[in-house]
DNA sequence: CTGAAAGCGCTTACAG
DNA sequence: CTGAAAGCGCTTACAG
């Protein structure tokens, strides 16, 4: 019952410790003969590997660490999946970790992953003020990957899509349809690059078309569908006139929290309001109507992100790993021309 | 920039390895001179500390496991979260595995947990066959937690509720109302024990009402909108007088893409057939019409989980730990009496 | 193709 | 309260 080591099993297969960690991980290094005597033992014997021996004479833990500011998106979720699910046939696990939106905690997590000496590093998202500490961790030799974003004109590895263009897309869709009072909802543009490029995007896309910037149709939540039903509420309550005719909301928790207030007031979508939203999460098509929204390809930069992390540790290529997905404007029936 | 050690710390300070391993971690065994010297070295040039070589002479990582059959639920998700939150302000970190109803790929990570020598697991579901796998885990010291379900009669720990009772009540609910035809959706009830109880509570309302068990009407699919969408449609084409009256989806993701596929059909819920679920995730509540469901704790399944195990590994409570927490009947629009 | 041996950076029982 | 030293179980450069 008391754990074997690579030592017992090198004695009862007569050879030396060494042969015994290279049939673990260098087989082709041994004679077959050799080979196939050790790994009997080992079956016979029921040896389990100790990881945390190898990773220290290696200095390096094969366990990967993934940052998400909050999974209450079902979205991120997706991302989460989809590295996991690639990198696992490779035979890395990942750790999962909360931010929360909070640096401190954020710190405090990224502190552990180079006290374990993680493999590897993803970022969905980061609190500005963590950037020094997340390039000193790169300096220190652990790769990190900022996903759900671009990072043009810089050495950092990112897989992510054009934040910007996206929203500047769907608030020119919504301007061009005749609003004029177009509202934006990010969740937490303050806070998270990504979500503040969006903003960004819906600025540009007002000043493009002349529109006014007016400060009260420009809110912050976090993604939560309750989140969304209580800022429309908000915007409901605004004077006609003052109110909007259509609002965008960077992310569909918030749009479908927000389709549910006007349903609860007894207002029509899209015909009285427009509501668009982002991410394009499963339920947006099951929305009353169809939720109008962005696609962002969430699987995809989860699959990508760990292929390269695994290209670069497995075949040692440098990098920097760049990727810019493509979005897309999904129309549904959750938008239309104001009423006039 | 080449990492420091203990030792060089020691030497800075001008005190044993030993000595700054216990600033580090026993501090209350220090002269609180030592104690600051030690400190403010290890402040002044940055000592990381290194995991890797404690967990190695320790014999034992401070990183917990999770194992979840499908995130597609964004209810399991709660749990994951929630655990995460509680244990990460102790510095546990946690691995998040998806089995994804695959023996196999569970079978490794349960393996990968031995190598590693977690200190804690959390299973929300697993498959039967690894139940031995999982028995020689907890005979190698490594405290297993099991989530969502309860064994009352075993010494496993538990956290976790009665999906029987909480099925039972459902299932009397719907027939309470009057229904003949119910029918029942299970979430891979052939794989899940926690759903297959479902299952058994489902029919033991049956009998108990004398209504007589129809296998058509019993189905089994993962939980997803699509699949909820989908065998709703198959049951909307069954002929009048075989098809139910009302449907019991053991996973709210069915049942809200179920409601989807009776708006497409032009069917009124609950007037001409009643949708139930199982898990009130936030979705539930913002249906059309609003779902009727079984409330599950999954939060606080999490958080007391975490603190059993937190319990248990520092204060040494042996265990075993289990707790049947409370669901409850939510009921509200979608289901009514059959219609006449 | 295989082995002897140093080394990875901590922790902790023991001694003082 | 503190230190010397053995030990945790691997990996790998070096030698043969």
């Amino acid at each position: 019952m008391s754990k074997l080591t690579i030592g017992d099993i090198a004695r009862l297969a007569d050879v030396s410790t060494a042969t015994v960690s290279r049939a673990l991980h260098s087989p082709h290094l041994l004679r077959p003969e050799t080979l196939r005597r050790v790994l009997d033992t080992i079956d016979e014997h029921k040896y389990i590997y100790n990881a945390l021996a190898g990773d220290l004479s290696k200095q390096k833990s094969s366990v990967l660490g993934i940052y998400v500011p909050t999974v209450e998106s079902a979205k991120l979720s997706e991302t989460v999946f989809a590295l996991q699910e690639t990198v696992q046939a490779h035979g890395y696990p990942v750790i999962v970790n909360n931010t929360n939106f909070n640096a401190e905690l954020e710190k405090t997590q990224l502190r552990q992953a180079r006290e374990r000496s993680l493999s590897g590093l993803f970022l969905i998202g980061y609190m500005r003020e963590n950037l020094p500490y997340i390039d000193e961790i790169i300096r220190g030799g652990i790769p990190c990957f900022f996903l759900w974003d671009t990072l043009p004109g810089t050495d950092y590895n990112y897989v992510g899509f054009d934040n910007q263009s996206a929203a500047y897309n769907m608030a020119s869709h919504l301007l061009g349809l005749g609003h004029q009072l177009v509202a934006f909802v990010g969740a937490m543009q303050s806070q998270i690059d990504r979500v503040r490029k969006r903003l960004n995007g819906y600025l540009s896309a007002l000043e493009q078309r002349g529109a006014p910037v007016r400060p009260e149709l420009i809110r912050e939540a976090p993604p939560t569908l309750e989140n969304g039903y209580r800022v429309m509420e908000s915007f409901l309550n605004m004077k006609p006139g003052s109110r909007p005719t259509a609002v965008f909301f960077a992310s569909d928790m918030l749009a479908l929290g927000a389709m549910a207030a006007c349903r609860q007031r007894g207002l029509q979508v899209p015909e009285e309001i427009s509501i668009a939203g982002f991410d394009n999460i499963e339920f947006a098509i099951y929305g009353q109507p169809a939720l109008t929204t962005v696609y962002v390809p969430s699987r995809e930069i989860g699959q990508l992100a760990g292929r390269f992390l695994m290209e670069a540790i497995q075949r040692g290529e440098p990098g920097p790993h760049q990727r810019c997905l493509e979005t897309s404007l999904l129309i549904r029936e959750s938008c239309a021309p104001p009423r006039r």
